[in-house]
DNA sequence: AATGAATGAGAATTCATTCAT
DNA sequence: TATGAATGAATTCTCATTCAT
């Protein structure tokens, strides 16, 4: 219970939910990343929870009202970091150095994704079927995150750290490099035994200079 | 429909498909990849398909049934060049350089994924929830792919073209830039406008030189 | 609120209903004449009384107690007039002439009507369903009423003002055309303009005279 | 079952209907008319009629399907004679007088009214409730009916058989008259024992001369 | 007295699958 | 081989009612 109960503090730390509604959010993360959003029934997830099935009804109109409820406020915590500090410690000159700055970026993420996991799983899931979730995740974060990390690229192009490539590419280039292996880490192999350090040091040190001898 | 017969013919080029199998393989594959196998009826794929409900069931003992024989053929054609071509290509030394071997893969690999994404996309989709699948896929796909790849990786190794690092992480980190690409080339961003052959060369010389400035 | 206020008092004007309850009431009575016993919730009206659903269970033991306290006081203010009023007035003679007494008698029944109108409309639909109310209206209302008119009936027949026709039959077929009347007025068109006091006219001549020339 | 049938044979004529879809409709017709739509369940009418009851949503999308495609045949069969025969027999002279008009239409109105009678008594709940029942019943029947009923009437005006009043208000009194007079009949008091000639020569007796003593 | 969360029975509807034709 | 009516279990959702606060 202790890893839910941190996982829902997580995403609903703001919100006042009874005591039923986190067994219900709990058993619903739970069934939706094992079988996925549709094969997963309400009844299933008030069995696992131990309410009535109707209890979810009072509390999610609709069953994919529970789903929208569970991965919104992801959405938050995965732009959380991007807004408030690493723009602001690469303006106040504490990642002077790009490979600093990629390797705070890619810790921190880390972090967030090892706790809320199953809730990222569905959203990677649920992204394609779900126009409001499309939505949302489009314009409020990858669009958000791309500007900001475009002009935080910038600012070290300008530095001479980073080649003259069209911003866009580089983000792209450097963020599927960064969610990469955090797939592969976390989600493809997770059985593998992998030693976080020297992976993280690996990638970001593929960032800078590839994999061509000098 | 010359599409989708195209398609076809792609998955199924050696299997004898009647008239009407053929058009539900396409309807199942258009729902499928749509709204996922989950929430798709088989009604629905009948009614798309043109045939009757029971049809389905007469080629296709179960639902399951039908999409593991859309998905399953799609595993063969995913490693076909790799067991092929490129690897002895690369040892008669057609690809001297990294970069002509990158680019050969980028560039063909492309082409399948072009033709048959949306049996990709039902693929990806469903790798998490059916075992059958996902066992498939690692055991015949995956670690065939990465073995073929790591000896590749180790030849230009030795041949000084590529860091000394084990082939794993250099694999993995040329795989993911390249999926990486072809990902928000084609699943994320398809309607931003591409120029191919740019955006493969530049993702060649991320692989080979990173970012950083020399 | 005025509106219902006044129907309100009309049907409980002896009883002592809490604020609350009388939300209740006016809710109850808009949605069931609106959409029907049966297809309203009581969470339905709980909301548009803006109460608690607890709260109705609290006044009213079930839903359909509910619908029986406000239906039962509508029966006593049907023939509240016929029990006192009007037969003595025929006796006392005060309406000597069957006109007279055919114009009153319409008159003052559709104030009645016009007041509560929803809850005759609710009296009218779940008559057929609730056993209870269809007694009670039958042996209460319907046959009071008839065995008064029918008296009334036997008076003027004596008087010769009456054709010599069973009263049952006069009864029938006068009190018919008076709320054929009522009920294409209030009922069936209420959107069309009506003279009322001609159109009243017109049915007590028709009721006399028929609508054969002479 | 023989009534039944007959039933489904007068509104059904022209469709085929299977075996269960027969059966269905019979239920149907029973529990709707016996509880009201809104309190019939499909498990009910499932249980009734022998089948599954995914047999009804095979043949009917939702539960108003059903009752529409049961009420909505009944309009036909109301207007019917209206605008085959009556009409033109009244123009052939073959009712040169008012009293034989009504007379036959009094009649053969009441065949279908016994006939249909739940039917009926479906289509009278359910109009106040269902917006599509009432726009058809306003446009295609009621409309209908007064508008020949005025031609019929303006006829026997010109005639000299009827006195001068506006049509529609001698339309109106004219069939509350019917109307009021077949309620009674079959809907209100059936089980009272009713010498049908007689009552119908009184009702149109009443219809010409009215109640007064001339 | 009032609340509203909780319930569980039951509602309408869907669905994969079967089977007689 | 193909059909599509039929099924009955399962699904999402509703609702009258209860009860702790």
């Amino acid at each position: 219970m202790s890893e839910e109960e941190l996982m829902i503090q997580q995403l609903f730390n703001e919100e006042k939910l009874t005591d039923k509604q986190k067994k219900i959010i709990v058993a619903a993360i739970e069934s939706f990343s094992e079988k996925g959003y549709s094969a997963t029934s309400t009844s299933e997830i008030a069995k696992k929870a131990g309410v009535a099935e109707g209890t979810i009804f009072r509390h999610y109109k609709t069953k994919k009202d529970l789903l929208l409820s569970i991965v919104a406020p992801l959405m938050t915590k995965l732009i959380g970091p991007f807004v408030v500090n690493d723009f602001n410690k690469v303006l106040d000159r504490k990642y002077d150095r790009v490979e600093d700055f990629l390797k705070a970026t890619i810790e921190n993420r880390r972090e967030v994704l090892i706790k809320l996991l199953p809730v990222v799983k569905i959203l990677l899931q649920e992204i394609p079927f779900q126009p409001e979730l499309r939505e949302q995740f489009f314009e409020q974060i990858a669009k958000k995150i791309f500007d900001r990390v475009s002009l935080i690229i910038k600012g070290y192009q300008e530095k001479g750290e980073l080649i003259e490539m069209p911003p866009e590419s580089v983000a792209r280039l450097a963020i599927t490099s960064i969610l990469g292996y955090l797939f592969s880490r976390y989600v493809l192999f997770p059985q593998l035994e992998w030693d976080d350090e020297l992976e993280t040091e690996r990638t970001v040190q593929f960032i800078m200079h590839g994999l061509g001898k000098k």
